[in-house]
DNA sequence: CAAATATAATAAACACTGTTTAGCGAAAAT
DNA sequence: ATTTTCGCTAAACAGTGTTTATTATATTTG
C-alpha cells in the first residue's frame, strides 16, 4: 500500500510549505522581525503546526542555513571555469563579495548571526556545505602555490583563514553598519578599493 | 538651594546602578538573554523605573557601547608608547585582539550586533569614540608612511579600512563560533598564526 | 460496513519579552 | 497647612517561542 509513501511525501511537501515561508519573510524582514506566528499567517495554518514538522525555530534557520552554502557553491561555480590560478583567486573573492551584497540577509545567517550556531555545533553533517566552501578556497590557494605563488606561505589552511577573515571582515563592517562614520555615500567604493588592494597585497607579498 | 543639585545627582547615581547591573548581566549571559526584567531585579526596583532613566533598552546599550569605546582607547595608550611605527602597527593590532578576546561580549556589542546601531544612527555625537580609535590607527599608519613602509599606498584610508577588516574578520569567525569546523582545539594558535602572517604580508608588501 | 485506532491540526495556555499607563505616597513648594 | 510636584510601581498591552489537551479526520481492524 503506497499510503505511507504519499504521506511521506506530504509531510515533506509541508516541510518545504514552511521552509520557503520561513525562507521569504526571513530574508525580507530579518530573522528576529519573523515570528512563528507570521510564518503560520504566511502558510495559512496554526503556529503549532510548524512544531509538527520543525524541532524549534532554529531548527528552521539551520535549514535556511544549509540551503544557503548550496546557493554559495552553486555560485562558485562559474569562478572554476577561470584557468589562471590567481586569477581564480581574485574570481572567487569577487563572486564571495557579490554573493554576500546581494544576499544579505542570508550573508548574515550563514556568517555572523549567532542562534543558528547552537543547533548546528550539536550535528556532524552540519559543517558539510560550510567546509566544502573552504575546501574550494584552500584548492584554489594550493593551485597558486604551484604555480609560483604565495612563496613565503607554506601553511595552506593559514593563508585560507586570513584571507577569509579579511573577506568577511569588511563584509561584516559593511552588512552590520560599522563603515556608516564615513560620513559619505562612497562605502561601496570603498569596499571594492580595500579588495584591490588586498589583492595587490597577496600578489606581490606571498 | 542645592536640592536641584542634589537631585540631578541622585538621578545620574541612578543612572550609573541602573547602567552598571545591566553591564554585569550583559556581559555575563550576553544580551539577548538579559532583560528588562532581569536588570530591575538585580538592582529591586521596578522594572518601569528603568524607563524613567533611559528610554530602551537600546539607549542602556548604547551606554555599554560608549564605555567600550573609552576603555579600548585606554588600553590602546599602552601602545601610543612604542616608538618603531611599524612596531606600534603590530602593537596595536596584537593590543586589538587581546581586548576583543579578553572582553567576547562587549566586542559584539561594539562591532558586530545589530541592534545599538538603530539608536547609533540617529546621534550625531555617537561615532565619536569609535571615529577617535579609527584616528588613532590611520595615524599610525601615516607615521609607517613617514618612516618609509606602506610604499604601494597613497590612501591611508583605504589602508586603515583594509587592516581593520582583517582584524574584525579574523574575531567574528572566532567570536561567532565560524571557526568550529576545523574540529581540532587550536583556534587560538590558529588566530595567533593568521595575525603573523598578515603582518608578513604588511611588512614586505605596502 | 461499522467500530476502533491512529494521526494531523488546532485552540488555548504558559512563561516569557519590551514598553506604557494610571495611580499612589512621599517630598518640596507655596 | 495645603497644594503641587515628582519618584516609583502595579497592572496592563501587545507581542514572543513553545507545549498541552482536544477535536476532527483518515486509516486500520474486526
Amino acid at each position: 500500500m503506497g499510503i505511507v509513501e504519499r504521506k511521506e511525501r506530504e509531510r515533506e511537501e509541508m516541510r518545504e510549505l514552511i521552509l520557503e515561508a520561513a525562507r521569504k519573510l526571513f530574508l525580507a524582514q530579518g530573522f528576529d522581525k519573523t515570528s512563528i506566528r507570521n510564518i503560520a499567517e504566511a502558510i495559512e495554518y496554526s503556529p503549532a503546526t510548524i512544531y509538527l514538522y520543525y524541532k524549534d525555530k532554529n531548527e528552521l534557520l539551520f535549514s535556511l542555513h544549509e540551503a544557503g552554502f548550496q546557493k554559495m557553491m552553486q555560485e562558485f561555480a562559474n569562478v572554476a571555469v577561470v584557468k589562471d590560478p590567481f586569477e581564480k583567486l581574485v574570481a572567487l573573492g569577487n563572486q564571495y563579495l557579490k554573493f554576500a551584497i546581494e544576499n544579505p540577509e542570508l550573508y548574515d545567517l550563514m556568517f555572523i548571526m549567532d542562534a543558528p550556531m547552537e543547533t548546528l555545533s550539536c550535528r556532524e553533517e552540519a559543517w558539510d556545505e560550510g567546509a566544502r566552501s573552504f575546501e574550494f578556497l584552500k584548492t584554489t590557494i594550493a593551485e597558486c602555490i604551484q604555480v609560483g605563488h604565495f612563496k613565503n606561505t607554506v601553511d595552506i589552511e593559514n593563508a585560507s583563514l586570513t584571507i577569509w577573515s579579511f573577506m568577511h571582515g569588511l563584509l561584516s563592517l559593511h552588512l552590520r553598519k560599522r563603515m556608516a562614520f564615513f560620513e559619505d555615500d562612497r562605502e561601496m567604493e570603498r569596499i571594492q578599493d580595500s579588495f584591490k588592494l588586498f589583492v595587490e597585497m597577496i600578489r606581490c607579498s606571498m
